[in-house]
RNA sequence: GUCCCCAUCGUCUAGCCCGGCCUAGGACAUCGCCCUUUCACGGCGGUAACAGGGGUUCGAAUCCCCUUGGGGACGCCA
């Protein structure tokens, strides 16, 4: 049986390379009929905040992927104490009495070769070992990499392939704190092993890690799960995405609120290292479910195309436009109603803006004038038609207002009255339009005309070309 | 610094594993034309890439090596 899972740890708002993960995650679930997990990775106490989980479930939901089982590891202490205790009584481990180092980290790190273990500790007899522990000294429990007795350490990464990496270069790392609380990596290995999970899909960050996760899995006595690795998501300076450092760009939360579909976006996302490689690219979630393989994952980083005038890669933008496009109207019009300034007339309106709107948010900025009773003051010049002047933007009205009195109201009798019209006054048919589309909508640019009138009623069509002639 | 990973149009990618069908395909963006009552949609077309250098081979985007560039890891963070 296939388990996956996704384990964020809940230190910040959930940025869309988490919700890749998820994402990637759950299509390998949903495409094996396998079981998806969500699993907290809480076990840093002094990090964690309610708010950041409350985002992360924010997110979750918004994009509408659920989970079949809930785990939350600062639960699950007693079983990460109890493996990293069995490490420790098969010596596959050891207490390292070593005070913790004091920030300068980086210097240890760059300073000639790799820090594999701090001197003394390894070799401490348990006699010994026992006596200081029981002495009350603090003291963190290390992984023992078995150097002496192996190489290297190696794993089939579904994505990347052969890995390798020599035992001599990876360090004990530590496994429980000198507070008792388990680290990262014990908690983890701990939870996928008593989790059965099967394949671990994560990003290309852990790569180096997974090293260590095989070393404690085979300590414990099990089959490591298999691996597959996502490569990063980058930001267009190359740098890998931070909330930090990119802000709300990267959260989840600033596309719901910008009137991304979940749809689209996870389409979107999906598409960022990952092919169907048939250049399907406008895909609905049973397509995807459908078409998921880990084949299709690549492994080269994938830029996240934004900028500090557009938040919204072009793509992502264009795919939410797609989808919004192929939407029935009544769901499209349901979307769009906690975008819209007033809910009435919205499902007229929807049809008129659908092909014209990217985001669920431009309902407010494309419909405006459907919203209000009285438009927003325009400069009379736009009322003017191509080759025309004030006078004809007058004859043109008043001839409008007279047909519209009259007119039958719908698409076909309004588009016979007014072409009629037109043809009375000698004129094209786009200059008699224009001036009535800008009395009754406030500019230029707007859907379609009679479409327009219709929505609008005759009542406030009228007022607002009457309006219109008195400005001229 | 040490180790790991990656490298095709501006961006996302197909092709690479199993060399020839690649004068390198698609999409977004961009530019032009068409459709058209404005806008949008749609249609058609253009610009635009195999990081560099060595091999191997009759033949390399595809295989090998080096260089360069980029990313990641190296914590009692995850």
């Amino acid at each position: 049986m296939l388990r996956v899972r996704f384990a964020p740890s809940p230190t910040g708002y959930l940025h869309i390379g988490s919700a890749r993960t998820f994402i990637f995650n759950w299509l390998y679930a949903r495409h094996n009929h396998g079981t998806m997990i969500l699993r907290i990775d809480d076990t840093d106490v002094e990090r964690n905040t309610q708010t950041s989980l409350d985002s992360i479930f924010d997110g979750l939901k918004w994009l509408d992927l659920n989970w079949d089982e809930f785990y939350r590891q600062s639960d699950r202490g007693d079983l990460h104490r109890r493996m990293a205790n069995e490490l420790l009584a098969k010596d596959l481990a050891y207490r390292d009495f070593t005070p913790a180092t004091t920030e300068d980290t980086e210097e240890k790190a760059h300073s000639g070769g790799p820090w594999l273990f701090n001197p003394g500790m390894r070799e401490l007899s348990n006699a010994e070992s026992d006596r200081r522990a029981a002495a009350g000294e603090p003291f963190v429990v290390r992984f023992r990499v078995p150097r002496e007795t192996r190489t290297s350490v190696e794993f089939e990464d579904l994505v990347y392939g052969s890995q390798s990496k020599a035992t001599a270069d990876i360090e004990d790392f530590a496994l429980l704190r000198s507070s008792g609380v388990p680290t990262y990596h014990m908690a983890s290995c701990a939870d996928d092993a008593d989790l059965c999970i099967s394949h671990i899909v994560r990003g290309q960050d852990h790569l180096t890690n997974t090293f260590k996760h095989v070393l404690i899995f085979e300590a414990l006595g099990v089959q490591p799960p298999k691996f597959a690795h996502l490569p990063l998501l980058i930001a267009p300076d190359g740098s890998k995405l931070s909330k930090r450092k990119h802000g709300p760009v990267v959260s989840v939360t600033t596309y719901r609120d910008a009137g991304f579909l979940p749809h689209a976006f996870v389409n979107f996302v999906v598409l960022l290292g990952w092919s169907p490689k048939n250049d399907r690219e406008v895909m609905s979630r049973a397509e995807l479910t459908d078409a998921f393989t880990l084949e299709g994952v690549n492994r080269s980083n994938a830029t996240i195309n934004f900028s500090d005038d557009d938040p919204f890669d072009p793509k992502a933008v264009w795919l939410n436009a797609e989808h919004i496009r192929t939407m029935p109207v009544e769901e499209l019009a349901k979307q769009l109603a906690p975008f819209a300034p007033k809910q009435d007339k919205l499902l007229q309106i929807t049809p008129l803006i659908q092909e014209r709107i990217k985001l669920l948010r431009d309902v407010a900025s494309v419909a405006d004038f459907f919203f209000v009773d009285e438009l927003a003051p325009y400069d009379p010049a736009e009322l003017i038609p191509q080759k025309g002047d004030l006078a004809l933007a007058r004859k043109v009205l008043e001839e409008a207002r007279e047909i519209l009195v009259h007119a039958e109201w719908n698409h076909d009798g309004l588009d016979a009255a007014l072409r009629a019209g037109a043809e009375k006054l000698k004129i094209k048919t786009g200059q008699m339009f224009q001036p009535i589309r800008v009395a009754v909508c406030g500019r230029k640019v707007a859907p379609p005309l009679f479409e327009t009138l219709v929505v609008l009623g005759r009542e406030t069509s009228l007022h607002r070309i009457g309006k219109a002639i008195e400005l001229i």
